[in-house]
DNA sequence: TGTGCGCTTGACGCTTACGTAAACGTAAAG
DNA sequence: CTTTACGTTTACGTAAGCGTCAAGCGCACA
């Protein structure tokens, strides 16, 4: 049995950009901000899969609306160490706080979801009346 | 059969800001950016159920992450009077990206959760490893 | 040796979404 | 009549999240 032929693949900064779409500005600044730690061959940063996940986990906050400062809590939490208990205590309680979020958020999409469905039914049939040679009946609002 | 009995109620922007829990500075910024427009009786706001409604929609907005201009496209579309069909195949134009936008968005949640359940998992068997008179079985991250 | 490419570090600018006074009006209560 | 409560406008402050130069370095290629 082998070991498992890990490419420790590197990136660089242009690369990274390229890859998820953002400046290298944005990615100097999350840097800046604590949330990456690229290595460093010279003065030039050097990115690991370890970053490329990172980053990935960074967006996927930023999309949902969380700041810098929360998602680096979240994204720190992924990879934390066993640490002591009250360590653990403490992630559990991040944990929940974050979870109980999360749900808000999740009622708070398929709450508007449904009242697009309504708007969007409202315009299909204001559509169809106005298109179809009935006179435009006005549905009550 | 008489009239429904519309209570027509009014609130103060004190009121408002208390049930909402925001402050009456968030509320004129609101309206500033064409968010509200309650009525006003000499210089004082009074707002009706409209700018209530309204401003639960911009906070649930809020929650989501959008920003305030996107939240005023979306709150727009719900009381958009029925219009000429131009604008009926903006709004459901409009209609459609919001939609993807928000099934993005739970699929982001619905990832992070499960990613925070398993941190969950590995934190409670780090502490039942702590805790238990068993020496700690280090596991492999 | 020069030209260009990709990277670096500042440093200032800009927008969003409010916070935070300052200064004033108005109306009821003591 | 003064205090208190509640409201108003104007305006400057600020934190986050980058955009946008400017100036410079190291390396490859001609």
């Amino acid at each position: 049995m082998h070991n498992i032929r890990v490419p420790d693949q590197t990136w660089s900064i242009a690369e990274l950009a390229a890859e998820y779409d953002v400046t290298l500005r944005t990615i100097r600044f999350y840097e800046d901000r604590g949330l990456l730690t690229p290595e460093r061959r010279g003065t030039v940063r050097v990115y690991h899969s370890r970053d490329k996940v990172r980053l990935g986990l960074i967006l996927r906050g930023k999309r949902l609306g969380f700041s810098l400062d929360e998602i680096a809590t979240i994204v720190d939490m992924y990879d934390a160490e066993p640490g002591e208990e009250g360590q653990l205590v403490y992630l559990l309680d991040q944990i929940t706080h974050r979870r109980a979020d999360l749900e808000q958020r999740r009622r708070d999409i398929d709450e508007t979801l449904h009242e697009l469905a309504e708007v969007e039914a409202r315009c299909q049939s204001d559509l169809t009346s106005l298109r179809g040679r009935t006179a435009p009946t006005h549905q009550p609002r």
